[in-house]
DNA sequence: TTGACATATGCCGATATGGACATATATTTG
DNA sequence: CAAATATATGTCCATATCGGCATATGTCAA
């Protein structure tokens, strides 16, 4: 067997750069293709193969309108992703923490 | 060119379903190679290879100790992971808060 | 030293990837 | 209808992937 598919799911969606950058585009307002093609400043073919991806992993929908198509965020894909990081929070922040423990036993003497 | 590399950044590395549960489970203590093996129920080269990769984005540090080599977590790693997925958290609760403006609008009337 | 255990690595195979290019499929305009 | 525009898709290529298996490397104990 090879890698999972990248269409699988959000996580592996979002390792591609390229498509984080799309989606960070797509914050706000919808946008066509092209205009994503070329603010990426990559072909066009390779950027309507990104968005299928984020289309079949669900972070993005399209919305026919007249000769083009504009695609939009759909954020709510994310919240896995965030919710497996959040939890390990707690684990970056411990360096910090023990820094902090540190300073304070100095501060007691 | 094929897709970017699993040892680039964190993104890639976390995109492997075994290489999350491995980092969860190092959560709190270090765990020898063969216990993570057994844990996921995956093979002991298969472990060690994931851990790899893991050890080479920074995710997971060794420590030697006698026979075995102990495995901890590194998080700091996920820092940018979740950045980036934070900066979407209005956009996933979206939906939510239209539906609370909606909710308001109806019982001001 | 020899053997038992723990781990890492090399090689193979099947497959998926991202990119380039050409082309198919709409849709609008004249 | 034909031309122009916008987008999707298919094919080809080079490469990286994950997994299995065998094996190398390293460490401890008798």
């Amino acid at each position: 067997m090879a890698r999972a598919a990248t269409t699988s799911d959000a996580f592996n969606a979002v390792a591609e750069p390229q498509r984080r950058r799309i989606l960070v585009l797509l914050k706000g307002r919808e946008r066509p293709v092209n205009e994503l093609a070329r603010a990426l400043r990559i072909t066009q073919p390779r950027t309507s193969k990104h968005l299928r991806v984020l289309r079949e992993v669900g972070l993005v929908r399209v919305r026919e309108a007249g000769q083009q198509r504009l695609y939009g965020l759909d954020a709510r894909g994310l919240q896995p992703v965030h919710e497996w990081v959040i939890g390990f929070e707690q684990y970056w922040n411990e360096n910090f923490d023990r820094l902090n423990e540190y300073v304070k036993k100095l501060q007691q003497k």
